[in-house]
DNA sequence: CTCAGTGTTCAGTG
DNA sequence: TCACTGAACACTGA
């Protein structure tokens, strides 16, 4: 599911409930593909009686820093959620409705009883989702992989163009390359394009410097928006291309333009010829 | 029944 | 090295 704006709301989420507070108890699920390397006994021993002192994200990867050392590190995959047992502000609620009143929930991964009675959970239906143990997680693979994340490490504007004159690459299969724009995904990708009438297809180092100056104000403003949404999709702006590329292929429409859709870098393109041709 | 999906990685090719 | 493609991962819902 995530991007960075469902991934920042997780980090949230977690900081609100959890800083401060000790690991009681935890469950974790026997999976080897959402584990990598790590056994759950291995996971459940490095956790428990640790004390939660930060929440960090970078991209779309989310880690806890503990009292502690190695640390857990989280990436939610398509379908990942963290969800919390007990009362948590309405806009920090994982979806938007969670009629499941199970708990833990279903697809649980990892199930954490923390001090004050807080219990937070880490789901995953479809299991690419991944939990690993890092010492230093900036400085170690993956995340230390990453390229600049838009939200706290947005590139000046001289750099931006740098970044983009040194790849050859059409623009759609670039931003969503982690290693150049941490937390950028499908969605957030046709966006800024639609915004910023650039053709998908168009190579990074033949942009104007005036197209590199839109796409970079684009890629923040959607970004910052989304993020102050708290990655509540209801509450996109109305005239956002979100709203409306998905649905029937067919005969969609904004603004009165034709959607067309194509793939680029093996992911679904929704743009509109007429704006960004 | 089939297929695509708010994602990533790896093998193979040019 | 870089860029691109397709497959794999696993499951649900249109």
């Amino acid at each position: 599911m995530p991007e960075l704006p469902e991934v920042e709301r997780a980090r949230r989420l977690i900081e609100h409930v959890a800083i401060g507070h000790r690991i009681l108890e935890v469950t974790c699920a026997h999976d080897p593909i959402v584990l990598v390397n790590v056994s759950p006994t291995t996971v459940t021993r490095t956790l428990t009686n640790r004390m939660v002192l930060g929440v960090r994200r970078w991209g779309k990867h989310l880690w806890l820093e503990l009292d502690q050392r190695p640390w857990p590190c989280f990436h939610l995959g398509m379908t990942g959620h963290f969800r919390t047992k007990g009362d948590v502000p309405l806009q920090l609620a994982s979806s938007p409705s969670h009629a499941d009143q199970t708990w833990p929930p279903r697809f649980s991964k990892l199930h954490l009883v923390l001090t004050g009675g807080i219990e937070l959970a880490l789901t995953n239906k479809r299991r690419l989702g991944r939990i690993r143990l890092r010492h230093d997680p900036e400085h170690e693979p993956p995340i230390s992989e990453l390229g600049f994340d838009p939200l706290l490490d947005l590139p000046s504007p001289t750099r931006f163009a740098e970044l983009f004159s040194k790849r050859s690459g059409v623009i759609k299969s670039l931003l969503l390359d982690q290693s150049f724009a941490a937390g950028v995904g499908n969605w957030i990708a046709d966006e800024v394009l639609y915004q910023a009438r650039l053709d998908p297809r168009r190579h990074a180092n033949q942009l104007s410097a005036s197209d590199i100056r839109r796409l970079r104000l684009k890629l923040r403003h959607i970004i910052q928006t989304a993020v102050r949404a708290n990655a509540d999709n209801t509450q996109l702006p109305k005239s956002w291309l979100f709203h409306r590329r998905w649905g029937r292929k067919s005969n969609m429409t904004i603004q009165g333009r034709r959607i067309e859709h194509l793939t680029i870098g093996g992911r679904t393109t929704a743009w509109v010829p007429e704006v960004q041709e």
